[in-house]
DNA sequence: GAGTGGTCTAGACCACATG
DNA sequence: ATGTGGTCTAGACCACTCA
């Protein structure tokens, strides 16, 4: 036949099931983030459908920041970045010589396979008897710890990382999992709260118990929205700054 | 001549060209909040340009949360609504008997005329001499206090302010200071540290000293982007809990 | 039933990137 | 030179709202 199929409701408009169709595919993996996807004229051969038509569809990805146009070369699956996580805004004075913010160091301190407790097999909808890999990590600049991190990630994907030395973690840790893991981080939901630092806490940040600190705590998910990642992330509030437009 | 012309740049595309046109409309007053713009057709015939091209320069302005299209009843110019703000994070178990959340009540507690600070001066972009309207504000929930509130408006705009009795404040100041001062305010700009409570402010609070406090500092726009309100607003960091999706 | 926005077509031509 | 996305046209028909 001379055109696919667009699955799903007949009722939902041909741009719709076309977005929905091509969020299914990088879901799928069949297009990697990096990678181009079909050309818009090979989009309307394909399903039989007008470019405006293919351009609205895209235009929604593009806007969910799925996908990325770029004039005269193509559109490609974009690699989020987390521009707007609060983890990126810890005041740093750590800029390099052009003024460009760099990424604070991560080290990871201990890696070690648990029975979650009841909040993390929650977070990351485990099955009962389901083990997670518990790590934890700091991240400095100036050889001062901005913040420290708990990350709990299900064994059953990221078994891999078990095998590998703790100094030979990157500092960005997504593009990590997905050479070492094949697991791919698409999107995340984050929740920002004010407490006060216990013993333990204080320690970790090199601040006095009863300080205020920011807890961040994040799931993070795949393409295909499975949850991959649950991680909590306490830093020092003096050095937090953050800010939004509303309209 | 059968059409108009659409200012700005030549080389700017037509859809740009529009989307500006309409935005300077309703800056203007042309078009006020809450009522309706010509309708598709009657834009095409105006300026004499294609349907789609009329609804790029539309979805661009709904996008940006300035326009609200209704079917089968027109394009109609939105009222900013703020649910993303910072300060509807403050957790209030005030709903009403169906679940539904409820504006917390507000109290203005002083209204004066007084020489602007720098800080202050500087957010509103003042001329040198120029006075401002100094609010003191508290929002409260369930007799509670939420918040605690300063407000500074150039005086030049506000001055009607003036004569109105404390108690005559509406619990919404934004549709307030429409009706009164005829001040339409379209977007804010918000910055939200943490910090701890002095004497004055735990006294405002009903917390102690050194208790962790959120101070959110609001910097609120005309549609012309004229910077009209200038407002830090302080509660306990305890009944705080803010979050975000991000890709 | 008249009028609104919502979806969709089947193109044309332009601006940009790359070999 | 070729192929990509970016802009724009001139409509048609559908879905919804309201008098």
């Amino acid at each position: 036949m001379s055109s696919m199929q667009l699955g799903q409701d007949e009722r939902l408009p041909l741009y719709q099931r076309l977005r929905d169709e091509i969020a299914a595919r990088i879901a799928a993996g069949d297009w990697l983030p990096g990678g181009v996807i079909p050309t818009e004229a090979e989009l309307t051969k394909t399903y039989g459908i007008a470019t405006g038509t293919v351009r609205k569809a895209v235009d929604e990805l593009v806007n969910d920041g799925l996908l990325q146009r770029r004039q005269g070369r193509g559109t490609f699956v974009r690699r989020p970045n987390f521009d707007s996580s609060f983890m990126r805004f810890f005041r740093q004075e750590t800029k390099n010589s052009e003024g460009v913010r760099e990424v604070p160091e991560g080290r990871v301190l201990a890696l070690r396979s648990e029975k979650p407790s009841g909040d993390v097999r929650d977070a990351l909808s485990l099955a009962a008897g389901e083990k997670v890999i518990h790590m934890e990590r700091q991240r400095l600049a100036n050889g001062r710890v901005l913040f420290h991190e708990d990350i709990w990630l299900p064994e059953s994907r990221f078994s891999t990382l078990m095998t590998i030395e703790l100094s030979a973690f990157d500092n960005l840790l997504y593009p990590f999992y997905e050479e070492v893991c094949e697991q791919r981080i698409a999107s995340a939901h984050e929740e920002l709260v004010v407490d006060v630092a216990d013993e333990k806490v204080a320690g970790q940040l090199c601040i006095s118990a009863g300080q205020p600190i920011v807890v961040i705590e994040r799931l993070a998910s795949g393409y295909d929205k499975t949850p991959l990642e649950y991680r909590i992330s306490r830093g020092s509030a003096d050095t937090f700054r953050y800010q939004i437009d509303i309209a």
